[in-house]
DNA sequence: AGGGTGAGGTTGAAGTCTCAAGTACTGCCG
DNA sequence: CGGCAGTACTTGAGACTTCAACCTCACCCT
């Protein structure tokens, strides 16, 4: 985890500092706070959760409306277990439809119908209204780009390729 | 939502800039993959996820380590209801105990029970060298500082009492 | 061709969370 | 005092997530 001289003794552990923890707390709080109040919003007007809304985001934006089931889980940063159990209740809804993959029989496509579109178009915009209201409405554009660069650097430290790029002493 | 001429019209939407879209993205993203790491970490060295050692926490910090049920829940930014369940499990793990509380009898008190303190001492440097390498060693003292400024700001935002602070005109 | 390895995806059970409803008590107001 | 509105907390059912199998198919090697 840190540089100490080869074959390190026990080590006591490295605190936070008061100044880090009032970050990481105001981080925990923050970040509960919005995931509630953006599920509740969505629960409220869309009837599902944010990540069953985003899944449908990801599949709109996609070319022909559509994503093989591990690149939609990749994008969402959801593990195919999620993601499966996911489609299978927006499908009972009518707003996913699974397609076999013509060229992979394992493969699965997860398809946007055109009622999923129609969903989306209807509460996108109210989404987009409860996220600039918690978010963007309250901050500089400076500390927008800052979230932006810091959310940025976090979440390429945790990408799963990383899952021990920094164990290279395991061969 | 925004200054429009008093009574507006049917309103078309306001969407994210698409630099204000990558940041909405980057933070989707890294809140995920973080939630997901932690509570991994957690699940793997403490058994339990980072929203009950979240409570625990909170417990260790409490004059007699105990706080009341509903104290606890605000402090945690969660529902009662679900810290009722939390606190049910933990209660089984044997790391926390409920005492009635004296001077209201339809309180309780969420103890922190010795058995609980270990599973924390025992635990805690795990996780926070965890939260370390995740955040705290790849962002600069600036960012950091940035950081904490902007969930403060978040978080405030979303306190619970503002449920209708903004909403003037409903008398 | 045959066999191994591993990728793509699903499944079921156990754990957790939400929502709505319920119980028990407090505080207040007449 | 008696009631009644609200607070503190719990409960159960259903929705969602995780984890560890599991199945099928693709690819590669001999």
């Amino acid at each position: 985890m840190n540089m100490a001289p080869t074959s390190a003794p026990a080590q006591e552990p490295r605190w936070l500092t008061d100044e880090e923890q009032r970050v990481w707390r105001s981080y925990i709080e923050a970040v509960t706070l919005l995931e509630d109040h953006l599920d509740r919003q969505l629960q409220r007007d869309a009837g599902m959760p944010h990540v069953y809304y985003g899944l449908l985001v990801k599949l709109a934006e996609s070319p022909r409306r559509r994503l093989r089931m591990t690149e939609l889980a990749r994008h969402a940063k959801i593990t195919r277990s999620r993601l499966s159990h996911a489609v299978a209740r927006l499908e009972k809804n009518g707003w996913v439809r699974r397609e076999d993959c013509p060229s992979d029989k394992r493969g699965q496509f997860a398809v946007l119908t055109d009622e999923g579109y129609e969903v989306l178009r209807r509460t996108a915009p109210g989404h987009v209204a409860a996220v600039r209201q918690a978010v963007f409405e309250r901050l500089s554009p400076a500390q927008q780009e800052s979230l932006g660069e810091i959310m940025r650097i976090i979440a390429e430290g945790l990408q799963p390729s990383e899952a021990g790029a920094d164990l290279p002493w395991l061969r």
